[in-house]
Formats: C-alpha cells, structure tokens, sequence
DNA sequence: ACCTGAACACCGTTCAAGT
DNA sequence: ACCTGAACACCGTTCAAGT
C-alpha cells in the first residue's frame, strides 16, 4: 500500500526530506520485483507495462530506460525462476531420479507463480540462471550414458514437458477456485459420458480415467516416467 | 480490397442494387472464414475482432450476435483444423505407426496455420472435430493392449506433444524469415559456443548437436518415438 | 543519464439505438 | 433478430521536453 494523498509528517529529528523525496531510482532489479508480485497476484493477464508501472509510483514510459520492452521483462521474470531452482550434485548411481528432480523444479517452480509458464513456452532461455541449469542437465544425461545426440534432444524435450504441462494446469487453476475446479471436472465427465455412444463410442467408454484419471500429479509422473525410460533406453 | 468512397456506377442490364446491397449476412462460418485467413496471412497477432470485422466489411460489435467472445473463435479456429486431421483405419497390426500418424497429423495441421498452435494449447478441445479425433486415437490405443489409464494418459499426452513442439517451432519461424532462420540458428550455435567453459563446461561441449542436431522435423520424430515406445512398454 | 507527459495507434467488449 | 456507432476501459511503445 501506497500512502501518496495523505503522507505522515515527517517525523521529528533528523530524517527529512532529504531521504524521503528523491525515492529509489528504478532499476531492472525493481522492475522485475514489482513484475513478480503482480503476476503472483493477479496472474500473467494482470502484467502490463502500466501496471507495474503504477506499482513503482511511475508511468510507463520510466520503464524503457531499463527494460528494452515487455517481452524482455518476461524474459527476466523466467530467468528469476530459474536462478532459483535446486540443481542436485550429480550421480551416474540415480542419475534418472536425478533427471527428473530437475524437471519438477521447472515445473513446479512455474506453478509457483500462477501461469508464469505461458511466457516460458515462447523463448529458448538464454539467461545465466537457465544456462547453468541446462548445463548440469547434460551433464547428469552424459552420466546416463546417452549418447550426444540423445542428449541434445532430452534437454529439449524434457523442459518443453516441463513448461506445457505447467502451462496447461495453470490455465485451468487460473480459471475457476478449488471448489469451481471439481464441478468443472465433474461437469466435464458427465459431458463425456453423455455423448452420442454411437459416434463417440471409445470416448464415453472411457470417460472415467479420462477426467477422474488420477490427481493432476500422478499425470504429471506418467509422462515424467514415459519420457525418462525412452530416454534411458538409448543408453549403453 | 473494398471501394467504398468510390463506387462503380451500377451496371447497365438487370444486375441492380438489389443483389448488391444486401450482401452475404454474417454468419459463425463467414466469421471463422475470415480469421483463419487472416492467420493464415499474417499470424495469430494479426488476429483481432477488429481485423476479421474489417474483412468482412462490418464493426467489430457485429461479430458478438454470432460468436461469444474472441476466445470462442479461437475455439472455433482449433475446431476447424481437427475437423480436417486424417485418422487411419485402426489396424492392431501397426497400431504404433498408427498413433504416431495421429500426432504427425495434429503437428502438421497446425503448422499449416502459422502460429495457431499458441492457441490451442489454451483448452481441453471439446468440438466434434476435436472428439472424433480422441476417439479414434482411443481405440488405436487400446489396440495396442494399453491399459485404459494409461490409453487416457496418452490420449492426453501425444497431443500436448504435438501441439507445444508445433507452437515452439511456429514462434521461430514467426520471428524469422528463412535465411534469418539459419543466421539466427548460427548465432545460437556461435553463443554457446563462446560461453566460459568454467562455468557451462557441457553447454559448451554440447554446442554443435544442441543446435545443429538433425532438422526440426527429426527432432520432433525423435520425441514421438520415446512417447510412443514409452506408452507400447506399458502394453501386454 | 534518467525520467516524464502526452500522444499514437491499437485492443476486447458493451450498449443504446436503429432497421 | 440482426446489425451498428459510439463509447469504455484498457494496451505497448515513442518522443520531445524536462531535470
């Protein structure tokens, strides 16, 4: 909360307006702050070059003298996330659970921040953060024993399953509360399950694991596990 | 191009203003006429209610008394394309080779629209279209012997992995002209490669296959294969 | 060098009014 | 019932002007 109309006096003694005027200078740094708090509270529809703008107490305009455009604040944003994630210390003994740790990093570090995966599925991630994580990727791959090219692709695939599952189950969190989400998932069944039999006949068949299926993690695992044995069975 | 400052006198015979005036009425079809081909022209950022009104020669209000909101067309856009997927006649024989022409379809299909696949990762498509395309991709499945949770995982996952590789590739070639593509490719290549090998030893090392390695569509067969084998190692 | 106000060229959607 | 003009409440970005 910003007290802009009615300011406290400044107080007795020393400090006056000399610390209080001139407010900290905007920067990168801050910019990506006000951009993270937005998004955690409103979600990536709630990030706009003005609202962080306001956030800081400025126009948009104050903006461009740190960051080239929006997109480039996105990119910031990803790069936060990723200088944040574990990376474990790598062991050929695990290095398939290890493999898979960082993939839920990703995933689980993007779904901690509402549907901040939406900008991540745009760009290959250039930034210091992302870099090192891909870096102890190969390396922990190489441990496996896949051959380069294997290699190669797994750190291609493996964040792509990462941010599109995050993408997808953030889009549905983003649009209804825990409660709308039942009766969504509940209405979609019934959907499935009242369906032409004739026309739709494997569909409705299967409209129990379609929807009930497990939670949204278990889902997750499947294709975690499909995705690290096919890996795996390039090894040597 | 439309002439509406300066009209072209009528023309002399029967033709009168009574066949011209009235034109063709809106309609859902027209609608989703028009926006596909201004993705097909221009991209999905081209794609605006107020550019498909245009194009039709009407207001941007004009379209709401046929289609609820810009997300319904987009919707209806995804319909449009699954309406137009192939899907084989199942054949338990080579049911593997079957799935993997299911996926390749939706791929491509995409593909066949500029970046249109950004907005098909959004929903769980629910269209007719969309459903027969489940349903036959269900039953190849469970031809292959898949239990039925696994057969609803995968009937989830495939298309997640058509559709994210399909938007990951679109965005490049978005951003990009064709010989943009491999100076842009090149760069990458040039930057990995140029990164401190202290601290991204296997970024480094990993230079030329993590850019060069085969073309976008083996990459893409290269993670149909995992998926695929990694959902038959379920099968009896 | 950094910041700002004002403007430009857009958005999706609503609504009263027309036919 | 279908369509429209005008308006509302927004966008990202630029640029001349200020300090």
């Amino acid at each position: 909360m910003v007290f802009v109309s009615s300011p406290m006096p400044p107080r007795p003694g020393r400090r006056s307006r000399i610390t209080e005027l001139p407010r900290e200078p905007l920067s990168r740094e801050r910019i990506v702050d006000a951009a993270m708090a937005i998004v955690d509270a409103g979600g990536l529809d709630a990030l706009s070059m003005r609202s962080v703008a306001l956030a800081l107490g400025t126009g948009p305009a104050s903006l461009y003298a740190h960051v080239a455009s929006k997109e480039e604040l996105l990119d910031l944003l990803i790069e936060r996330v990723a200088v944040g994630l574990e990376r474990p210390e790598p062991d050929a003994e695990h290095w398939q659970e290890q493999v898979k740790d960082m993939v839920r990093a990703i995933h689980y570090g993007l779904l901690a921040h509402r549907d901040l995966a939406r900008a991540s599925l745009a760009n290959i991630p250039l930034g210091e953060g992302a870099l090192t994580w891909s870096d102890r990727l190969i390396e922990i791959l190489k441990l496996g024993g896949l051959p380069d090219q294997v290699v190669a692709y797994g750190v291609d695939l493996l964040p792509l399953y990462a941010v599109a599952t995050a993408y997808e189950y953030a889009l549905n969190a983003e649009r209804m509360s825990s409660e709308e989400g039942e009766r969504y998932i509940q209405e979609i069944r019934e959907y499935f399950a009242a369906l032409p039999p004739d026309r739709f006949p494997h569909v409705v068949a299967l409209a129990g694991p379609l929807t009930a299926g497990g939670t949204e993690g278990e889902r997750f695992e499947f294709g975690l596990d499909v995705l690290v044995a096919g890996l795996a069975a390039y090894g040597r």
